[in-house]
DNA sequence: ACATTCATTGGCAGCGCTGCCAATCAATTT
DNA sequence: AAATTGATTGGCAGCGCTGCCAATGAATGT
């Protein structure tokens, strides 16, 4: 009719009232099935809103009533699935009971997530999600301050702010090295990525190098691209390990894509797994399961984590931490 | 102190005109840098916002004006990196701008997106992105009346409400098959997952049979699983379609992680390829260019499509369809 | 027949902020 | 010196809905 996107103005509780011949807090409590209303009312009022197409307004709802719907939600990145799984979870758990997830990327970077946990909550949410323990001085006294729940993800290495879902990091890293150990590698190399901005990653290797030093070894050589984890970037960063110490009878990657990556680097260049180089990642994604060798990895329960969270953070669970534990996964390059 | 989450009520814009000793008007153009005020006035009102740890109220603001910078992204599922592409891409222009996005998962049923739909609506959004041009009726008849911007990425064959962005679904499978037959491979077979639902992965298959039947030939045999798609299942599906039809030449899969599922099968089997058999796939991921022989695919380019979708939203663009295109990537495997 | 209970219902004051308009005051203009 | 201009500023009416409370009327009890 008009062309223009902006239709006329979205019809109002109060005119659906009027149409019904009823009260505005009759339609209310109808919409929302809330307070007690006759059968009669309840069908006038339902007639109305279809015959007017009506949608509540969640704005003026929220405001009114002093408590919104909405949780934010911040993941580091978007292109790791390890992120897209949390989300998962907690999107379930959220649709489940009603909430809506607003979801910002940090990209790695304290002060981008520190600028989206102030806009979150100028939304005033329920809930904010977001992974890890690391936060800026000033998103920390923002989390405590804002009056939503708060649920740190994934890590539960140090002091949370008030849910903490998650398992140990570091621990992860040392059960990796001690596997590799068991199996008899000694001379074990790294391959990773951006370490100062993924700081799980950097606790990981930390346990792993804890681990070695307990049994009076270190990393041979490491490769670190200052880049974001990729399959590019583990297959290269192996290459350019080799390299340098073709003597390596292990490496040990900083996530499974760029495991991945290193995998297909030997089976390009005919090294063979675990005979003659030995690999071990960290994820427990279904590609690395399911290359014709199984990639040795930690498996973790990122979806129940996220679910865990959101769950925790909408039933009003006291402070606490949960550690929901990791697995190891012995597969066949180690 | 107190223990509880919720700390005292919020600072309100009032307090932090009371504090500074201005209006309310004030502190409202000055937060917003709208509209005059003397730098001395603007100090004064930082300084009080400051000291008391004031949160803008974005419920109250948009309740106020009337327009809210959120906007609802609706994709079909987080399994698949495709839609976190998008959704990346969409993120960033929407950050760039200022806006916030809500999102939700339909699951890839018409149903639940309807619902979804619903529910964003509600919160009154600048937009609604979301994936393909297939929705229910009821769902068509919300988002043309919602007062909200739409677009409907990802694919333009069909009827879009408002904004498009994507490219010919079906032209990629046609461009598939026609660079298989180029090939000269003839005994051609499908391995997919849940057309049923996924009806973009149809629209492909559509095309690929569309472009065989032109050249006289049609697939000779296919097995579809009635789950999402994932690599484990390419690798069960190939297998099974390979006990059936040990004759095949050439496999044309539902997407990349299918693909590689195939892939992965071959070399654990020692099957040639692309000699003995040649793997098709569609989407372009990192990881099927990466497989010591890359794989052949279609790439499409979805952070261009949400970051353009988003924009043109946002900018107040007039309904439009946008062919972003698709490349084929010949890849080694065919 | 009159009091008491209870399910329904409507009225209306906000929720915290923005938009509009009028008021104020110093700087210019005639 | 009176008038005009323009930059600042405050007041206040909503935005659309919910929560509270009073009003209504029917049902029950004594």
């Amino acid at each position: 009719m008009d062309g223009r996107a902006k239709s006329a103005a979205a019809v109002t509780l109060a005119e659906v009232a009027a149409a019904a011949g009823v009260g505005e807090s009759t339609v209310s409590r109808v919409l929302r099935n809330h307070g007690s209303f006759s059968a009669k009312t309840r069908d006038r009022v339902m007639d109305a809103v279809n015959r007017l197409g009506y949608v509540p307004n969640m704005i003026a709802g929220t405001l009114a009533s002093a408590g919104s719907r909405l949780v934010g939600v911040i993941v580091p990145s978007f292109s790791n699935i390890v992120f897209a799984d949390v989300l998962r979870g907690a999107s379930q758990a959220l649709d489940d009971s009603g909430h809506q997830s607003v979801i910002g990327v940090s990209d790695y970077d304290p002060a981008r997530e520190e600028e989206l946990i102030a806009s979150m909550l100028s939304w005033r949410p329920a809930a904010i999600l977001l992974a890890g323990l690391e936060h800026t001085e000033r998103a920390r006294a923002m989390l405590k301050g804002g009056g939503a729940r708060v649920a740190e993800m994934l890590d539960i290495d140090g002091n949370g702010l008030d849910l903490v879902v998650g398992f140990a990091t570091a621990e992860t890293g040392r059960a990796s090295a001690r596997h590799l150990l068991a199996r008899g590698y000694r001379r074990i190399g790294y391959v990773g990525h951006d370490l100062s901005r993924d700081t799980r990653a950097a606790k990981r290797l930390a346990g792993f190098e804890d681990a070695l030093a307990q049994s009076g070894l270190c990393l041979i050589d490491r490769e670190i691209a200052p880049v974001p984890s990729s399959v590019e970037v583990g297959r290269d960063g192996l290459e350019r390990l080799l390299a340098r110490r073709p003597d390596l009878d292990a490496v040990y990657f900083s996530n499974d894509d760029m495991a991945v990556g290193g995998y297909f680097l030997c089976l390009s260049r005919g090294i063979a797994i675990p005979g003659r180089l030995a690999l071990f990642g960290y994820n427990g994604l279904d590609v690395a399961r399911l290359t014709p060798q199984p990639i040795a990895t930690i498996r973790t329960p990122r979806v129940l984590i996220g679910e865990t969270a959101a769950r925790l953070a909408l039933t009003g669970a006291p402070a606490q931490t949960v550690d929901v534990g990791f697995e190891l996964i012995e597969g066949a390059t180690a």
